[in-house]
DNA sequence: CCCCAGTCCTGCGGGC
DNA sequence: TGCCCGCAGGACTGGG
């Protein structure tokens, strides 16, 4: 499932279309059932065809390809979207291409086997719109501590159900949240109004690392095998794994407990109940 | 406003 | 062995 380091892979894969000229937009033939694309194809294909591609940017969990009138082209891979050049895994999948010439590659490509996938073209005007509504936080590598504690501070929901919701900070997913709350040793069901600053700035820490290694390994390929890096083979964070999808194995952090898989939000959440604790503010005050 | 359950989708694996 | 059902979860919707 893509979450940040995936689509920041996705994103470095595709880099050599900027300077490319796109040629046209299609939804593609042999896709198995359509995907949410707006606006119309027609539409979107009018306002893309014939300009430049300028960048290829990131928020959160979602590649931006961004064109000379500034118009950007969304993708949002959700859970199983790849955004190629080269191959896709099968034809059948396919969904949505952009027809490229003066570029290496001949087609920037949308393959989703499962289709929960959309694809949207803003404008400039739009595209501030959907930042300025609050929909989308801040992009989890590009905020820093005091915006992160001030965003998550005031609620009362359980750390792992916030982490995951994109309007507060952009990129973290469900597997990389069991990840930085083991590292950072907190109970995943603390609620966010009850935790110290210390604990705060250790769930930060462990953010920003554990994001920025797992995208050095090129993303985690998961059982089913569907994300790819650009190269079409798997990533290499999966192995780096502490809890995730390992229920019922020795923590390699305490080496005494077993984790455990429980559900929040109706996600899987893992964690080690021995190094992950619930602590209130008065008792980790009183151990600091 | 804030939060949560329900919804979409396909392929896989557990269980009978 | 083969079939069927439940599960996987990102992001949005509707309702309390």
């Amino acid at each position: 499932m893509p979450e940040l380091p995936e689509v920041e892979t996705m994103r470095r894969g595709i880099l050599t279309i900027v300077g490319a000229t796109v040629v046209r937009a299609q939804r593609t033939p042999c896709a198995k059932r359509p995907i949410e694309i707006k606006p119309r194809i027609d539409r979107l294909n009018k306002k893309v065809a014939g300009q430049k591609i300028k960048a290829v940017e990131r928020l959160g969990k979602r590649v931006v390809v961004r064109v000379e009138s500034d118009d950007r082209l969304v993708f949002e891979p959700r859970m199983t979207g790849l955004v190629l050049i080269d191959d896709p895994p099968t034809c059948e999948h396919l969904r949505f291409s952009l027809e490229l010439k003066n570029c290496p590659h001949k087609k920037l490509m949308f393959w989703d086997r499962r289709g929960l996938g959309k694809v949207t073209l803003f404008s400039p005007v739009e595209y501030q719109a959907k930042l300025d509504s609050g929909t989308l936080g801040p992009d989890a590598l590009d905020v820093s501590l005091d915006e992160f504690c001030q965003r998550f501070a005031s609620t009362k929901r359980e750390i792992k159900v916030a982490l995951l919701d994109q309007s507060t900070i952009a990129g973290v997913g469900n597997l990389y949240a069991s990840e930085i709350l083991h590292q950072a040793k907190v109970d995943p069901r603390s609620r966010c109004d009850r935790l110290s600053k210390s604990q705060w700035s250790k769930i930060f820490k462990w953010m920003v690392e554990i994001l920025e290694m797992a995208i050095k390994y090129e993303g985690s390929t998961l059982s089913d095998g569907t994300y790819r890096n650009a190269l079409n083979r798997s990533g290499g964070y999966q192995d780096k794994h502490l809890v995730y999808d390992r229920a019922g194995q020795t923590c390699p952090t305490c080496r005494t407990t077993k984790i455990k898989r429980m559900v929040q939000a109706q996600r899987a959440t893992f964690f080690c109940p021995n190094c992950q604790k619930k602590t209130t503010k008065r008792n980790s005050k009183a151990r600091a």
